[in-house]
RNA sequence: GCGCAUGUGUCGUAAUUGGUAGCCGAGCCAGACUUAGGAUCUGGUGCUGCGAGGCGUGGGGGUUCGAGUCCCUCCAUGCGCACCA
């Protein structure tokens, strides 16, 4: 019998099914081990050949750790509140729980298909209230909790209140409160809080919560009528859409993520996760040591606060610069630049975050007409407005060094501003001079500094710190680039905010009434007075009363604790119970694209933080393992139209006409061939076309692009297990190369590993394609054939390291075929080895084998080093002429008898058998000699 | 501009601690078998040279008895951040 694979492979997919063969429950008797994918968002175009990639590898670690004896807990589920499925419904109507509903079917048939064991008893939907009512519970608990600094922790509100009944705001303790804060809030003492009525006590706290709501710079999106987090915005578009984003001003839900910015910064050094997610995050937090320094107001009782990191460089301040949107602008300004100013101001707040990125080079700015004293020297510095300085960072005033920072320079020289050059450029440096550029290196030595005068850079700053704040000029200061999150969206599709509104201030809905389902409306815009949705829905009110907060959650809500809820997917009474917590803890091996470095993968640690903060959990780290897999890329066909004609040239004549090149979808070519009658069926339009062509064939253009619908390169897994089977799909996509690389997809090579699985296949069967495998003993070049590939397979997999391990089978085939090997005890181990990579094919030679259960249940095999032992001798040696020499110490010689033996070469030859041809002389290792 | 990653035959790649570079697969060449299959099997295949040999891991330099691997520098590609003070 022939490897028939289609056979086998829906035996066993229903098999799996019916025994229901990858369930998972507590056992305390064995170790756990998590592996986890990201989940999908369901998306209306199914799965194409990228999906699968981690899936596949952390399938195969899942179905490796369980032979290894683990408790391996593996779920799947999806991401399923969304854009698309809301953009489809304002587009068609179709209520969006529908088109979800379809695609998530699509993606679960086309997952089975490929063999995966993940638990589906444990499948979890972001959309499904079972799962949102936890979503917004810890909602709850986010906007009942503020960040304690002399704690460094989350506590419940509770302990705030208590502290400002019993000592007012500001605390007596020198902990720095209001660094996270960013409204003002006024000094009270105890006895004025208990005065202040439960509104004012409640806008108080507000500004304390981790979830809050403010007045804040938002990225507004027109284009979806949302606003968008940091992390949504890409190059000054929308990621989804690619929608233009402009800065607005509105009230706005925020999660107080830069309360976590130093710890999620700390903990990324015990991660095992890749450099360049802990690089790109630590780069998002964006950390930076400096000061702060009040520059007080010439004629007025008020200063401009700066942050700077080059204090060092104070007295090469030449004009401050601030913000447009600084709130001191307007009563800085003096009459006679008022109407510039205000001019300035509208002009830079017209340009959208786009515009504003493009014409970075591009140098405007401002006088006031207001100038600050130094600290220092108490000369006049001129304020000037600048867009090039941000409102969102730091203080959102620079004082500008223009001798010694290259975009206060170009400022300088744009408006002719003076350049008083404090360091010394050093001897030796190919630095033009100052008329050309700044000299912004952090080395030399201080210059027209007074008592920084003379230092070096590194020591001045130290110094410059300290008389700041020795004379209480400013104070050391940490700044992040990392801002508080978005959390609020314009949209219909979401997670709703638990929240009602009394008498104008927020409250959560009680937990008992959770979860708050997402009401029915009949249509999905934004109402006409341009409130969300949610603001169309009848008699939608809490307690009948109250109305609700009408913004839903971010995508990103439910997918920051959704690795909790698969430990106990149908807890009723709590998001997790305690006992699976504490048994699974966090996951071992974390499986997802890089694209969420600044995502998903901040606001996971985010939440988990927060919750151990709270006692909820045991862990404060979502993953210890981290990795990301390459995106597979697709590969584009062109075709060539001729312009203003029906008429399509092949690639290589393209250059002989006037022609437009169009995407041509890749299923109707092949190696690049395109199948003309298939073309003329594909679109109406060219039911008609004529061809010009080479060799009697057509040739398309490739271009190698990221696999999209719009771009007819989506290559779906279905045609790949229909033709080849998913023990072959799953062998290929792990053989393309290494995990992490990206890489475009192409099907040169398939058949080689659908071979090797026919070459196994035939292993177990004679000529005659029956069943064959004989009992008698194993033979030493068997065992040892056997077992380099146990160890290969071992090492590979513990690395993640996938397409080498195929490389090993592959050997091993070919090796036992050499050997005519069918010993049954051999095979047997060979096809538990190869079950995580081929798990069907596995599963049928097993039963063939004459096993009763599933290969699942099997054990991996244990290597037996002994059988390795090469017959060659093993030597190194020499320095230098003088040579040590070291000899395989299974042979002839004790450990000390090699280290302490100098031998010239000559010497060695003597001690070997025979004249060998050749010595590889090598300090302190073994290699071989070859005889 | 800053940061991270990558660079090896015709192609995908391998070489776990520095130790015979190119495993495995694809492609190509030759042959065997054949009910002609997109089958199977055998041999060959880094470059160069008739040959012994020489040269070869993006370029240049260094450390080392020995470098694809470590260090410096430059180049190219990809990704991330970007007027972040």
């Amino acid at each position: 019998m022939e490897y028939n694979f289609r056979a086998i492979e829906s035996k066993w997919q229903n098999y799996w099914r019916n025994h229901q063969s990858y369930s998972t429950n507590i056992d305390a008797q064995k170790a756990k081990y998590y592996v986890l994918d990201m989940f999908p968002y369901p998306s209306g175009a199914g799965l194409h050949v990228g999906h699968p990639l981690g899936y596949i590898a952390s399938d195969i670690v899942a179905r490796y750790k369980r032979l290894k004896g683990f408790n391996v807990l593996h779920p799947m589920g999806y991401d399923s509140f969304g854009l698309p499925a809301e953009q489809y419904a304002i587009q068609t109507g179709q209520h969006p729980s529908i088109t979800t509903e379809q695609n998530i079917n699509r993606y679960r048939e086309q997952l089975d298909k490929i063999g995966f064991s993940f638990d589906w008893s444990r499948e979890i939907r972001t959309s499904d209230p079972s799962y949102y009512k936890w979503t917004q519970w810890i909602f709850i608990k986010l906007f009942h909790s503020w960040y304690n600094p002399s704690t460094n922790k989350a506590e419940p509100i509770e302990t705030l209140i208590q502290l400002f009944e019993t000592k007012g705001f500001p605390l007596d303790n020198n902990s720095d409160l209001t660094g996270n804060i960013e409204s003002e809030i006024p000094v009270f003492s105890a006895d004025e809080w208990k005065t202040f009525g439960e509104k004012k006590q409640q806008e108080i706290l507000l500004t304390f919560r981790i979830a809050y709501l403010s007045e804040a710079w938002v990225n507004w999106c027109a284009g979806l009528g949302t606003v968008l987090a940091n992390d949504e915005v890409k190059d000054g578009v929308s990621e989804r859409g690619g929608f233009p984003v402009e800065r607005k001003r509105m009230p706005q839900w925020s999660l107080r993520i830069t309360a976590y910015a130093d710890r999620l910064l700390k903990d990324l050094d015990d991660l095992d996760w890749t450099d360049s997610i802990k690089e790109a995050q630590r780069n998002w937090i964006g950390k930076s040591e400096g000061t702060s320094i009040r520059f007080k107001l010439k004629n007025q009782n008020d200063f401009v606060e700066v942050f700077t990191t080059r204090p060092d460089t104070v007295f090469g301040v030449s004009f401050v610069t601030i913000a447009p949107e600084h709130e001191l602008v307007d009563r800085i300004t003096t009459d006679q630049f008022r109407v510039a100013v205000n001019e300035y101001i509208t002009m830079a707040k017209n340009r959208t975050e786009r515009e504003r990125q493009a014409e970075v080079k591009r140098i405007s700015g401002q006088f006031t007409g207001a100038y600050v004293k130094h600290p220092f020297t108490g000369k006049d510095i001129p304020v000037w407005v600048g867009d090039y300085v941000l409102a969102g960072y730091g203080t959102g005033a620079v004082m500008a060094v223009p001798a010694h920072d290259s975009r206060d320079y170009a400022f300088a020289k744009y408006f002719d501003l003076a350049i008083p050059q404090v360091i010394e450029i050093p001897n030796g440096t190919d630095h033009p001079g100052l008329d050309k550029e700044s000299y912004d290196e952090k080395s030399g030595k201080l210059i027209n500094s007074e008592f920084l005068n003379g230092l070096d850079v590194k020591v001045a700053i130290r110094k410059a710190i300290d008389e700041i704040e020795k004379n209480n000029f400013g104070k050391g200061r940490i700044n992040y680039r990392l801002r508080d999150a978005a959390f609020g969206r314009q949209r219909y599709w979401g997670e709703p905010i638990p929240i009602f509104y009394k008498d104008g201030i927020p409250y959560t809905i009680d937990e008992t009434d959770l979860p708050l389902i997402l009401p029915e409306i009949d249509k999905f815009q934004p109402t006409d007075d341009g409130n969300p949705p949610l603001a169309r829905a009848k008699d939608w009110k809490y307690k009948g009363e109250y109305e609700y907060e009408y913004t839903t959650m971010p995508g990103w809500a439910g997918s920051s604790w959704y690795f909790l809820r698969y430990m106990d997917p149908k807890n009723d009474n709590e998001f997790v119970s305690q006992e699976a917590v504490n048994y699974w803890k966090n996951i071992d091996f974390y499986l997802g694209g890089a694209e969420h470095s600044t995502g998903h993968l901040l606001y996971v640690r985010f939440w988990t933080k927060f919750l151990f903060d709270l006692g909820c959990i045991p862990i404060n780290e979502p993953a210890k393992k981290l990795i990301n897999q390459g995106m597979i890329q697709g590969v584009s066909a062109f075709v060539y139209r001729i312009n203003g004609e029906n008429k399509f040239v092949s690639y290589g004549l393209k250059d002989q006409y006037d022609t437009t090149a169009l995407h041509v979808d890749v299923n109707i070519t092949t190696n690049n061939l395109l199948d003309i009658n298939k073309f003329r069926l594909w679109r109406e339009e060219n039911k008609d076309a004529t061809f010009v062509l080479e060799n009697d064939q057509y040739i398309c253009g490739t271009e190698v692009e990221k696999m999209s619908k719009s771009k007819w390169n989506v290559v779906s897994p279905d045609l790949i297990v229909e033709e080849y089977g998913a023990d072959t799909l799953r062998l290929y996509e792990m053989f393309l190369g290494p995990l992490e690389q990206s890489k475009p997809w192409s099907t040169q090579g398939i058949s080689g590993v659908h071979n090797f699985l026919r070459r196994a296949w035939r292993l177990f069967h004679d000529k005659e394609g029956n069943f064959n495998v004989s009992d008698e003993g194993a033979s030493p070049a068997e065992l040892k054939v056997l077992h380099r590939t146990i160890k290969k397979v071992e090492e590979d997999v513990e690395r993640f390291s996938f397409n080498t391990t195929i490389s090993s089978f592959m050997i091993c085939v070919n090796d036992l075929t050499d050997l005519k090997c069918n010993n049954r005890s051999i095979l047997q181990e060979f096809i538990i080895l190869l079950s995580p990579y081929a798990p069907h094919m596995a599963e049928e030679l097993w039963e063939l084998l004459g096993n009763k259960e599933s290969i699942n249940k099997a054990k991996f095999p244990k290597l037996n080093e002994s059988y390795l032992v090469e017959d060659s001798f093993d030597y190194p040696i020499s320095i230098n002429g003088k040579v040590r020499f070291k000899m395989n110490l299974s042979l002839k010689l004790s450990k000390e008898d090699v280290e302490q033996t100098v031998l010239s070469s000559e010497e060695i030859k003597k001690h070997l058998q025979g004249s060998p041809k050749k010595i590889i002389v090598v300090p302190g290792r073994i290699v071989n000699v070859v005889l």
